[in-house]
RNA sequence: CGCGGAGUGGAGCAGUCCGGUAGCUCGUUGGGCUCAUAACCCAAAGGUCGCAGGUUCAAAUCCUGCCUCCGCAACCA
């Protein structure tokens, strides 16, 4: 008999930067399912990958003063190293980058033209300059004209790009979301794209790029790549030898459609909606099941570099284990609402679940075989009816944990197993194996007992293993085979001792490129003229009042006295609350082109100084300064 | 009124669909035990279940209104 194929993909890392633990996560727990269902018996084949095209990887490379080539080249090994660190189990890393990928992306891209599902556009007035971004009539035309993003009149233009005419597919897609509804797992993120997207109208989607060329050219139209999505979604069939001219490699008919995408919850919509899409308009089977699984936070934030919250798997192996970094993960990610992290959590974790609960009864369990019968069980035992308790009990928490396991519910799943756990130590004292060791006549039943223990440390090593491999491995090498002697080892998981060091920052830092940045610019391109400088008109402005803009997040609108009185729209109200800046004397660009932000005239910019895009802080001027003095 | 979540003992969560004495893990306190990684086992303390109304014999759970927090989308000139 065929065993039942089981076909399983992470989404592909963009090789912008190095992974850190939340998306490490993901590969962590994609390893886990699918040595879950390779103990279960399936015939499973693993994806993982690097998307590795763009103008972002593009323009790193060029600040690094490497080829895009050798950027990515970096940036992959690393992926790679870090999932081959945490025992990842992949049967293929794809990269967007190699050659196969993008032959087939290339013909795939052309099948969809000659059908007519992607069109060249040849829209003229209807692309916006600083937005660099193409907009359909609807879009303009319900913004009154003018670009829908910033407000900016929309340039007559003759810059080209391919369209994907996803509405023709979007009723398709409806029926096929209503009809399976495991399709979209959580639930809630389901409502969320019908509500969002679908019941809208999709737009259609803008699939090449001309700006740039670190990308798959389409082949029939030198200067255009194709952009991320028909590029990077492909990576699911093109790893399996798809091919739209036919016939498709073996891997490919054995093994598609993919049984479940595990992808951040941040990506649903490419891969519920256009992806699909995409599928369909291949005449391809889609996959059963998309899981957008929820984001590991550091403390209450989002993990940012700025914030100094950013965890790598490095650290984390280096002061706690592999393994022990895996159980974590897999044990406190919910399965639908954001999981935290930070050190003491994994801390007291660790401790609890895996030194006291189960190194322990390993432990003591092997401990006491050792101490009284020399390693070895003698065959005679006197069992009892507790003992078969204990071993029904062992298989219905099992059966629990894989139920939870069938349902992607790591956590869950856990926290049955560790019932388990908690009942072997439990029985331990009920059975006081220590007083049944103080006369020879107990032996049968110290042995019944003691074997019990070791039965269900055997019982658990197999759902262990898909968690913790190298430990299910070491529980397995200490309890010895059956019949045979026990063989004490170190401590499975050692007691952390707090507290911690954390990781130094130099240390956790992401790896920079290979080659540093030149210090100063090559002659001409990116250097100015003292005269192109003094084009910018700047000049301290007093902030005479403001206020939030209405409907906005970011934005405050400020009054400012620059000798004459100017309206500024800036993206400060993240950092700044508006009584706060009141009465201040900050820099104001003062003769760049007025645009409407969220509605509001911006008739200049205020000069700050950012980190990072999450950490800003205004540039304010010395005092003494009348508003007026020019900068510069 | 853009969309989706969340508010439950000190911390983190379950329970809410299908109303009926509020549960789990960690922490705290007391006890037991000594095989074991100062681990294990037992017990106790600790909660106006965001706020205010309503329905009901009975509301964490159903209805109405409100508050706070988070994410997505838009906005960073």
């Amino acid at each position: 008999m065929r065993q039942e194929k089981y076909y399983i993909t992470t989404a592909i890392h963009y090789t912008s930067r190095v992974p850190h633990i939340g998306n490490t996560y993901e590969a962590v727990f994609t390893d886990a399912i699918a040595r879950y269902k390779r103990m279960r018996g399936h015939d499973v084949y693993f994806l993982t990958g690097t998307d590795e095209h763009g103008q972002k990887i593009q323009k790193q490379a060029i600040e690094a003063g490497v080829s895009p080539q050798a950027h990515v080249d970096h940036i992959a090994g690393e992926v790679r190293r870090i999932w081959d660190l945490m025992n990842v189990s992949y049967d293929q890393f794809i990269r967007t980058s190699d050659p196969a990928h993008k032959g087939i992306v290339q013909k795939i891209f052309k099948k969809l033209y000659d059908q007519g599902d992607i069109y060249k556009s040849t829209y003229e007035g209807l692309y916006c300059l600083p937005c660099e971004a193409f907009y359909t009539e609807t879009q303009v035309a319900d913004a009154g004209g003018v670009c829908p993003s910033c407000g900016a009149p929309v340039e007559k233009t003759c810059e080209e790009a391919y369209f994907f005419r996803l509405s023709n597919y979007a009723d398709r897609l409806m029926a096929h979301i209503e009809a399976n509804p495991g399709f979209i797992c959580p639930e809630s993120r389901k409502n969320e794209m019908i509500n969002n997207f679908l019941r809208p109208g999709l737009q259609d989607l803008c699939v090449s790029r001309t700006t740039f060329d670190w990308g798959v050219p389409v082949s029939f139209d030198p200067g255009h790549v194709v952009y991320v999505w028909i590029d990077a979604l492909s990576n699911y069939i093109t790893a399996l030898g798809y091919d739209p001219g036919g016939p498709s490699g073996t891997l490919f008919s054995r093994y598609w459609p993919a049984d479940v995408h595990v992808i951040g919850k941040d990506i649903l919509r490419f891969h519920t909606l256009y992806w699909p899409i995409l599928l369909m308009a291949l005449d391809l089977p889609l996959p059963k099941q998309v899981f957008g699984h929820p984001w590991l936070l550091s403390g209450v934030d989002k993990m940012s570099k700025s914030r100094g919250n950013v965890l790598y798997a490095d650290d984390l192996v280096k002061l706690f284990g592999v393994d022990a970094v895996r159980y974590y993960l897999l044990r406190e990610m919910p399965y639908a609402s954001d999981g935290t992290i930070s050190l003491t959590q994994m801390i007291g974790r660790i401790n609890s679940d895996l030194a006291n609960d189960l190194g322990n009864l390993l432990s003591r369990t092997v401990a006491m075989i050792e101490k009284y019968f020399g390693g070895l069980l003698p065959a005679t035992r006197q069992r009892e009816p507790l003992d078969g308790q204990i071993l029904t009990f062992a298989g219905e928490a099992i059966s629990a944990f894989n139920a939870a396991m069938d349902n992607l519910q790591t956590a869950q799943a856990l926290t049955e197993l560790w019932k388990l756990v908690g009942r072997a130590n439990k029985y331990i004292d009920e059975t006081t194996p220590w007083v049944l060791g103080k006369s020879p006549e107990n032996a049968p039943r110290l042995a019944a007992v003691l074997g019990t223990l070791r039965d269900v440390l055997r019982m658990l090593v197999p759902c262990l293993a898909p968690i913790i491999p190298a430990s299910a491995d070491i529980i397995l090498t200490q309890i010895g085979p059956e019949d045979g002697p026990v063989c004490r080892g170190e401590a499975l998981f050692p007691r952390i001792q707090e507290p911690v060091e954390a990781p130094a920052e130099a240390a956790s830092a992401p790896t920079a490129p290979p080659v540093p940045p030149a210090a100063v610019p090559a002659a001409g391109e990116g250097q100015i003229t003292i005269d192109d400088f003094m084009k910018t008109d700047i000049r301290v402005a007093r902030v005479l009042s403001c206020e939030p803009v209405p409907k906005s997040d970011k934005l405050l609108c400020l009054q400012l006295d620059v000798g004459e009185p100017r309206q500024v729209v800036s993206g400060i109200a993240r950092w700044y609350r508006p009584e706060a800046l009141v009465g201040k004397d900050v820099l104001l660009v003062k003769n760049l082109k007025p645009v409407k932000l969220r509605g509001v005239e911006s008739q200049g910019m205020i000069l700050c100084s950012e980190n990072s895009d999450d950490d800003c802080k205004v540039i304010f001027a010395p005092e003494g300064m009348l508003p007026g003095a020019k900068v510069r």
